[in-house]
DNA sequence: ACCCAGGCGGGCG
DNA sequence: CGCCCGCATGGG
């Protein structure tokens, strides 16, 4: 194999990758996704085509094998969504900088930091504030059954059921969406899907600078300097955002301050100063899933 | 029963 | 500006 991964007719063959870590890891495809690890199983659906992944091996020699009607958009699709390009053992000798850091890639070895589409992880996430993995999950899969579209195989049989697109959630109303269990976020998705689809063009800002995606992000309701920062890593892959979580700033405050209250500014400050803008996406994605599992 | 969850917007000082 | 409060809902 030459590089990190490499093309096979039907697949793809991957070096440091960990689907289960990657896939678990209260990302965007942690709620969008079908799987079942005991059988190892994957689906998810690209726009509306759909893609099953079936894998083997281990975490330094892993193979997926992807079935999808269009099995060139999946092949480079899953490149991009699990940031194959990216260079692990680069990455991991510039954030494993201590003690904690190099047990958290030890133990996670192989997890990614994912690439979503943009509207995609904004909803995701802002269903996610002050909520919690396993509903917010429930509540992105309600989502997509109720508001998303049918996704049919070449006989017309229904294979699963796609993203809802903002402009889709435009025909439902508040009502709706708290009926399918969104509480008080479903104003702000009200708001967020009309925004995003006649206000901000979110596919238009993948290439502006770190800086200039979170202020435009921000503008969306519901959308704060948390969200944004999570929308910015896992829907445009800025490596710069550095999202502090009630998890995050336990576990910074845990390790690197004695367990004393910090303000998110200050911690913030912290990590610019203990890690290279090139990585801190990935640093927080491991300390993230490190200080949960403790 | 009680507590918490990948926070945010709005109101107040 | 910074601080504080309420907020829907399902799972532990």
């Amino acid at each position: 194999m030459v590089g990190y991964y490499s093309l096979t007719n039907d697949g793809i063959r991957i070096r440091d990758f960990d689907i289960r870590h990657t896939i678990e890891s209260a990302q965007p495809i942690t709620f969008y996704a079908d799987y079942d690890f005991s059988r190892n199983m994957l689906d998810y659906s690209i726009g509306n085509n759909f893609v099953n992944v079936g894998f083997s091996g281990n975490e330094r020699n892993f193979e997926v094998k992807l079935r999808s009607s269009n099995l060139d958009i999946a092949k480079r699709d899953f490149v991009r969504r699990f940031r194959l390009k990216d260079n692990m053992a680069d990455i991991y000798s510039s954030i494993g900088t201590d003690t904690f850091m190099k047990n958290a890639i030890r133990n996670y070895h192989g997890m990614r930091v994912t690439l979503n589409d943009p509207w995609e992880a904004t909803l995701c996430f802002i269903i996610s504030q002050y909520n919690n993995v396993k509903r917010i999950r429930l509540i992105v899969k309600r989502f997509m059954k109720e508001f998303g579209s049918e996704i049919t195989d070449k006989n017309g049989k229904i294979i699963g059921m796609s993203f809802p697109t903002s402009e889709e959630l435009t025909k439902f109303t508040e009502k709706d969406f708290r009926r399918a269990g969104a509480g008080f976020r479903a104003k702000y998705i009200v708001e967020a899907a009309d925004f995003c689809t006649n206000n901000l063009d979110l596919y238009m800002l993948q290439n502006k600078g770190y800086d200039k995606v979170k202020e435009s992000l921000m503008e969306i309701s519901g959308v704060g300097d948390k969200v944004a920062d999570c929308i910015a890593l896992m829907g445009y892959g800025k490596m710069e955002a550095f999202p502090i979580d009630v998890w995050v700033k336990r576990t910074l405050e845990k390790v690197y301050f004695k367990g004393k209250d910090r303000k998110i500014k200050d911690l913030h400050r912290f990590v610019e100063e203990q890690w290279d803008k090139d990585h801190r996406g990935y640093v927080q994605q491991y300390i993230f899933w490190q200080g949960r599992n403790i």
